[in-house]
RNA sequence: GGUCCCAUCGUCUAGUGGUUAGGACGCUGGCCUCUCACGCCGGAAACCAGGGUUCAACUCCCUGUGGGACUACCA
């Protein structure tokens, strides 16, 4: 028989940009689901009132798809285990407390944070672990009766047994917690929202997840939500913790550390299969040691059990190493349509200009770009309005080679008359024969006076791409 | 503090008892070349420490050390 396709989610909270960090748990995710023909499903956890925006879920759908994670299930698909929000899912939550309250599995506790603080603090001040004591665990229904009249409200906890809590996590192995140092945790806030690890017990069960695939930082959740699976008589999923991407000092990625959001390397010109590439590397390794992977050899390759189990600092000099290839094998065609807002970023006007020869600028410096977002700085000589001569490019026209060099080039050009490849080479010919000059002395003059720049690319191409008028235009200042 | 996780070049990793410890990024030497980039060839660079187990440990066990996560009416 074979094995039931596996249902696996994404399920981020929508209160801020996508994270590095979380794409590669939705990537690892996605490479499962697609590598075992089975289902990936996105689910929003947006039972923070206070912290959850409808623009950053927007923004969490736009790069999701950006990155070319599809969801199977979630927002804009439908599904048969929806809703996939939770703010939608209340009455499930509501239902499910019922059955524990049933069960007499949790209680009503009228702490307020005000009461939780003091409590925390007093435990700490005395060297013990702060948590949650039990104080409304025993109310008796008269105590009860008494808060509700004082008007105050409550939340719900749940009675954690002191036990042992053990599974079988696929990355890490056998795991262990002693559930002694759990107090007993609030499963639905006072304002009647469920809280986090009680309503991912619900969905994962009740979407039917399979395997449950996140961060590292969840796995003393894992106990927790144990706990609920057993109290509902659930079947656990298997559950699977993959290490945390770190900043250069080891913790924990986080803004301090720099760019960590997807649409902020989006913005810096990184192309999205550069992003999934680095992402699905870092911390894992496909087998035959291959580092740069379509996104199709990757969800063959995929092994979730490879994943590292210590944290991975994140590289972005590799992540750029890798956009740059990216963009290089890139279609130029293709290219350019990418190219094209941050080309309106840094003041070109591309539809102002001959499209083929915009084909050949593009071609041209390619090879030279590491993010889409550097074009401008490759381009710009090609441009009259962005030319500029570098202090570089003066100095080495000072030199009296130089200026022989540039005459006798403006010499030959104003009077020839074939296209531009032949012009070149002939007035290079030309040049070399009157002033002696070659090597260096002959091209980076030639270089310097047209580009204004010291490096670039091939001066033929470049003086095909600039035309002889352009290239008299500027030599004329300095033949006078 | 408590619970838990982790530990191979600077970084990401391969390695599952016997290897010259392999690859990649970065760094670096050379080639190509007017320059830069690309490309090609080469180099430096690692098994956290101490005990075991074993004929043999980077690999298995223990302890220590170091790093990290969690410790909310956030997820």
């Amino acid at each position: 028989m074979m094995a039931p396709k596996p249902r696996v989610r994404f399920a981020p909270s929508p209160t801020g940009e996508l994270h590095v960090g979380n794409a590669r748990t939705a990537l690892f995710n996605w490479m499962f689901a697609r590598h075992h023909g089975g289902y990936f499903i996105l689910r929003i956890e947006d039972t923070d009132e206070s912290r959850s925006a409808l623009s950053y879920q927007v923004n969490l759908l736009n790069d999701l798809s950006w990155l070319g994670l599809d969801w199977d299930e979630g927002p804009q698909k439908k599904g048969s285990y929806g809703p996939y929000k939770q703010s939608e899912r209340l009455d499930i939550y509501n239902e499910h407390l019922q059955k524990l309250i049933d069960a007499d599995l949790v209680y009503p506790c009228y702490c307020t944070e005000e009461e939780l603080e003091e409590e925390r603090q007093a435990l700490i001040l005395s060297k013990r672990m702060p948590r949650y004591m039990g104080k409304c665990r025993n109310l008796t229904a008269d105590e009860r009766k008494q808060r509700e009249i004082e008007g105050r409200k409550h939340s719900f906890r749940f009675k954690v047994q002191p036990q042992v809590i053990e599974f079988e996590d696929l990355i890490r192995g056998a795991m262990k917690f002693e559930g002694e140092a759990i107090g007993d945790f609030i499963i639905v806030r006072s304002n009647g929202m469920p809280s986090y690890n009680f309503a991912v017990v619900i969905d994962d069960q009740l979407m039917g997840i399979t395997h449950v695939i996140r961060g590292e930082d969840h796995l003393s959740n894992t106990a927790l939500q144990l706990m609920l699976y057993k109290a509902f008589g659930f079947v656990p999923p298997t559950f699977v913790h993959h290490s945390l991407i770190l900043g250069k000092d080891r913790a924990k990625l986080g803004k301090r550390h720099g760019s960590v959001s997807v649409g902020e390397f989006r913005k810096q010109g990184i192309l999205p299969e550069a992003l999934i590439n680095y992402l699905g590397l870092l911390g894992s390794s496909f087998t035959d040691g291959r580092e740069v992977l379509s996104r199709e050899e990757m969800i063959e390759g995929f092994v979730l059990e490879r994943a590292s189990k210590s944290g991975a600092i994140f590289d972005e000099e590799k992540l750029h190493w890798l956009n740059a290839i990216y963009i290089r094998n890139c279609k130029t065609e293709d290219l350019i349509e990418r190219l094209k807002p941050f080309l309106e970023q840094a003041g070109y006007k591309t539809d102002a200009v001959d499209a083929k020869w915009l084909y050949e600028v593009i071609e041209l410096v390619k090879t030279q770009l590491t993010t889409l977002a550097e074009i401008g700085s490759h381009i710009d000589i090609f441009f009259d309005d962005k030319y500029i001569m570098t202090a570089e490019a003066k100095e080495i026209l000072k030199k009296d080679t130089a200026c022989q060099v540039v005459k006798a080039f403006a010499e030959y050009l104003n009077t020839a008359a074939g296209n531009p490849q032949e012009n070149y080479l002939a007035a290079i010919k030309y040049t070399k024969e009157k002033t002696g000059a070659k090597g260096k002395d002959l091209f980076m003059s030639i270089r310097a006076v047209l580009t204004g720049k010291v490096h670039g690319p091939e001066l033929d191409k470049v003086f095909v791409i600039l035309g002889n008028d352009t290239a008299l235009k500027r030599l004329k200042p300095f033949t006078d």
